[in-house]
DNA sequence: CAGACTTAGCGAAACGATTAGCTATGGTGG
DNA sequence: CCACCATAGCTAATCGTTTCGCTAAGTCTG
């Protein structure tokens, strides 16, 4: 590879004077300048960032570190944070974290030798208390879940109220026996989704029955056997809230085995984070995350932090999660 | 940010002995190594990748550019990709070329730019000739696509193959008016899906008939109405194969608008590249693009070339797809 | 005990860019 | 006609590492 050495002695000027072409940085005469430029064409020279970036302090690389790349809810989020900081000028490293702490904290630390300006996280786990003592000069973005006590912006979604748009949507419809698949309680997308549910509820003076709330471990095949059982006994739902995609895939083929029929027997309205379902018909009813927005808001603040453009106290910003209906609900009408 | 001269300094030794001891590239007494360790754990020194790899010209950074981010297929891609370069101890950088030669060719200026030590490309367009006089010495493997005259490696996958395959199993099952919707003639996976089929029903002596064979562009919406317009005719085909999983999603709808069971009524084979399809009942019998293996095996020819283990003369890696049977296929019975 | 070997550790020169500060040139005003 | 000024372009320091070549102290050998 050409150096910037190698184009000023074809050109016969000083590197000081190529580096000002480059960067159009200082004036040039157009003589200088033509020359320079043929030079450059001539020998391919390409600026290395590495050396450019070691005298600037930066390296023009965002870090993005996702807690499951195999799920389809992060793909799609890869895909708008790639586009993103396209846009701002800046290119993407990607990590996957795999759900496990350890790997997450060795992969800060890389993301911090690397030089990157910058890092987008989707935390896992909750007990990483070291983000705030070794990490905290990283200009950083939490996406998705917050983490009480860190000084990072964070950027995430209302799961309560995801809950409360999917409950009133099934009870406007005239449900009132409504049940629910959950996630794990200890996390907070899957307590939040229940909350906001058994809210909008309580609002109109009803609650589950007991038995109707199950957690299906935000897995197809464990929502698949727990909405067989529920929905086996006599006193069945008429209308079940499923807390994301995975499982409504899982609750509608235990429907279709069992002869139920979705929407006409049960509704099923669901949150859906993974868009894994876009091929299932009935289409579900169900809360989507603005994920492309949120994205692109997590890396304008990231950005702003890089650039310095703003107050030290952490911002943190919650989304409303979107109701988009399908054809898995209908009114009650028996 | 500490350098490694503070940590030299507050070791009393030379950089050069902070130097061995980070990188163990040399004995250094267990007191002085002490005093380093302790020192480096002192001031949370972390070296500079930066400096590192502009001094040993090298980035450790392996660069993905893929056609086209949204495509779930390319999202799993990317998913085994991270795994895989991250094995290797290198960090994923990843670049979005939304199909447009144009935005590949900046994308590879800024590869080069980055330092990148070499680059995994998923080729856009056909006339990127470019790529052989202007990135020619950046190592790089070409994934899913071959393009003849480059000098680079290629891994692909034997559309021809995935054809023939899917055709042989209807025809075992006993099929013989076999239909099919077909991506685009002018791509090679449109195309060379098809005359696999077309093979394995000639090695028969059978051909489809007239009407029997249709593009659906790849996309759903026309599969959708390319099917109801051939399933609607009395001599409609027993069965289907059809060339990619979204457009298998929307012949299953269209064949579920129309009345039709599937397998009962019709069969259905496909090949799945994008397995969005995941949800779906019966669950579809197709091949299957082995992207991992592709994947990880792209990266290891990768990192042979970055380390220059291997002759220069291209290689070319053609994988098989793999028949996966769902239960959208019966044998023929009326 | 002197000379030949080892070897732990050091000093300083790279790597390839940016940029502060300087030089030399030519134009202008008094 | 001289002093001064503006400015195009150059020289060299710098960013934080790695690493080559060297020094000096210690160990052997005859």
């Amino acid at each position: 590879m050409a150096t910037i050495r190698d184009v000023a002695k074809a050109a016969r000027v000083s590197t000081a004077t190529v580096s000002a072409v480059v960067n159009d940085t200082a004036f040039v005469s157009p003589e200088l300048r033509a020359r320079v430029q043929a030079a450059i064409r001539e020998l391919r020279y390409s600026p290395s960032l590495v050396a450019r970036n070691l005298r600037r302090g930066r390296s023009q690389l965002i870090a993005l570190a996702v807690a499951d790349l195999a799920n389809p809810f992060y793909a799609r989020l890869v895909a708008s944070a790639e586009a993103a900081v396209a846009g701002w000028g800046y290119s993407l490293v990607l990590f996957n974290s795999d759900e496990k702490p350890e790997l997450e904290r060795r992969i800060l630390s890389r993301i911090r030798t690397l030089g990157c300006d910058g890092a987008v996280v989707v935390p896992v786990g909750a007990a990483n208390q070291y983000r705030q003592r070794e990490f905290a000069d990283l200009p950083t973005v939490l996406l998705g879940r917050a983490l009480e006590g860190d000084p990072a912006d964070t950027v995430t979604v209302d799961n309560l109220s995801a809950g409360r748009q999917a409950g009133n949507f099934l009870l406007d419809l005239g449900h009132t026996r409504i049940g629910s698949i959950t996630g794990p309680m200890q996390v907070s997308t899957g307590k939040g989704r229940l909350e906001g549910l058994l809210e909008a509820m309580a609002a109109r003076g009803l609650a589950p029955q007991p038995g109707h709330v199950r957690s299906g471990e935000f897995r197809e095949d464990a929502a698949y056997s727990v909405a067989r059982d529920m929905m086996g006994q006599p006193d069945r739902p008429t209308a079940l809230y499923i807390a994301n995609g995975m499982m409504a895939i899982g609750a509608m083929r235990a429907l279709s085995d069992m002869g139920l029929r979705c929407p006409e027997d049960v509704s099923i309205a669901s949150t859906d984070t993974i868009s894994g379902a876009g091929g299932m018909r009935p289409r579900l009813t169900r809360t989507e995350h603005p994920v492309a927005d949120m994205t692109d808001t997590a890396l304008r603040m990231l950005v702003e932090r890089i650039d310095n453009k703003v107050s030290d106290a952490p911002r943190h910003l919650v989304f409303q999660p979107a109701l988009v209906v399908g054809e898995s609900c209908a009114p009650i009408s028996r």
